[in-house]
DNA sequence: TTGTATGCGTTATCAA
DNA sequence: TTGATAACGCATACAA
């Protein structure tokens, strides 16, 4: 019924624990019968050692978490493959949490952190006096598109330039002028990012700034809100620049609503380079984040931090792609990539 | 630096352990004067419980999980996201397990299994021998979309019906004859009840039993390479009927490839209903399942099983939902929803 | 009302 | 080469 335990394994070898936990761990000496005898007891009692009993014992636990403020959206999937095939290839756990809007979330991280070595922490989860707390715990951690804290490691993406970029494809490639970015800068570092190289991309073109982002939140039906009321205002806009794809596909169904064709009337830009960005008729003109390269550098750091290597605690930045479709009014002659 | 015990805090207000873990945990009597030296010392301290020390004491670890086998598909955040629900009103932490193909898949279950009270297992994670090792350690377990196994419950959407009357649907209402099933039976009893539902269809309508379901798995290229096979050789296929959402968007780039529109020259319906398939023109006819419903369930029994009620061992069937939209060669007259 | 002592399953220190 | 035994942090039976 209950697990075996290491002392069952013992009597049954004829040893002290010690030297079953020698073997175990094979670290210490063990004459090549005993070890013999020990294995046997081992194989036959299907034993397998606690994992409490040895993170109590001060072991590492052999394991890493990363913690999410929800699964639903679209930047999860790839940064998990990419940390869960580095924790493979180094035999270490991967345990996810999502916190969910929860009451007690701090609480609920705290406790999740008891059960790893190394924390991978993305946006909208701990921050402050809470991730203080964890650190002084001894908890090694990642920052994962958090804003930057001093001598934490963290992982980002750059996005300034690749804003700057996609508005200057709005600006020069299309001609456009009236352009409006939508997405509140406060969310995220990486929104605020993404909002500073829309102004980047004016300024760089001698424009008059854009006015003020629309400031929402991200998902789709705010897009559609968002649109609703820039689109029925004049003086007329011609492109709506995205703080994220959901946001775009909002976009479409207010064009729609308002009688305007994507990109005839309005072109429309996204990010992330969610799968439905592919399928939406026009094609979501985006970028592409290396989500899994996001995971993996996480986890490389990781690795660093906890083998105790000299602290890291510089920002590694990522590069994006952008991804042109046509929902900025391209045609099959540029479609594809450009680079930052 | 490192976390504070319970000891600390029993020499901070003067008392034993013994005190501490009283007020700690509400049970026994303490006088009102110790449990404010008590109290105090804890906040000063900034203490808080060992999980580690409380799990190996005995207590519940007031955690369950969950394993997916990996976290890409269009299945786990729905479903989470009713299990997160259903443990935030439970104050239950939710702990989340790829395995991702991993080599010793079956060690990292166990392990995992350690951290919490209960494990929800969906398809193709945990099975014979591996589920009865865990069984017998006491893990309470509730099965999501696998085969029924004796004495273990089990959360399963009901697909046979709906399959029965999607495959009538273009029997019946678009007057059809030649179908085909896209999918491998044998890779889940989810789409074999989904092929036998498609039989069904056929059979109840007086038909010829169809010919065999075309096997492949289940990625978009799949799907894609799936139907350049199945639209190359006559006769003219009328309808794929397939196993999900992302070999239906696969058999769109084939038709088009092959000069074919979807849905006056081919039919197409796929499963699941993932985001892209509201977006993919023609809108994907597909099956909406209650995920979220799904996950709370799941917990409900996690409840039931964990308080140590009667033991549930029987299967909880989930209705799921037709969704009509273009791919089945409807026009806006017909769109919305069949029941089973 | 409070405290002592033991167990939970390991690892690690030291002695044999 | 092996074994007692003390941590690790908590809960709890039993004693006071």
């Amino acid at each position: 019924m209950a697990r075996a335990t290491i002392y069952e394994v013992a009597s049954r070898a004829g040893v002290s624990i010690t030297t079953v936990s020698r073997v175990l761990n094979g670290k210490g000496p063990v004459a090549e019968t005993t070890r013999g005898r020990i294995v046997k007891a081992i194989r036959e009692l299907g034993y397998e050692p606690s994992w409490l009993g040895r993170a109590l014992a001060g072991q590492r636990r052999n394991a890493v978490g990363i913690v999410f403020p929800d699964l639903a959206g679209p930047y999860h999937a790839g940064v998990i493959a990419g940390l869960e095939a580095w924790a493979a290839a180094s035999d270490v756990a991967l345990f996810i949490l999502g916190i969910h809007q929860r009451a007690r979330s701090s609480a609920l991280v705290e406790e999740f952190a008891q059960h790893v070595d190394g924390l991978v922490l993305t946006a909208q989860t701990v921050q402050g006096a809470e991730l203080e707390r964890l650190l002084a715990q001894g908890i090694k951690v990642v920052l994962l598109g958090q804003p930057v804290q001093a001598d934490v490691p963290a992982v980002r993406v750059e996005s300034q330039s690749y804003a700057k970029t996609l508005t200057e494809h709005f600006l020069i490639h299309h001609g456009l002028d009236h352009l409006c970015f939508l997405g509140d800068p406060d969310l995220s570092p990486d929104i605020e990012e993404r909002w500073r190289g829309f102004l980047d991309g004016h300024l760089s073109q001698g424009r008059r700034p854009p006015s003020e982002p629309w400031r929402t939140s991200l998902r789709e039906s705010d897009g559609y809100r968002g649109a609703m009321e820039l689109l029925a205002t004049p003086p007329a806009l011609q492109a709506i620049v995205c703080a994220n794809d959901e946001l775009a596909l909002g976009v479409y169904t207010a064009a729609v609503e308002r009688g305007l064709r994507v990109p005839q009337d309005l072109r429309v830009s996204g990010w992330d380079d969610i799968p439905q960005a592919r399928w939406a008729v026009p094609g979501l003109t985006t970028v592409h984040q290396p989500l899994e390269e996001l995971g993996r550098c996480a986890g490389e750091i990781l690795t660093a931090l906890m083998e105790g290597k000299d602290p890291v605690t510089d920002t590694t930045w990522i590069p994006s792609t952008v991804v042109i479709r046509e929902s900025c009014g391209c045609g099959a002659d540029c479609r594809g990539e450009i680079d930052g």
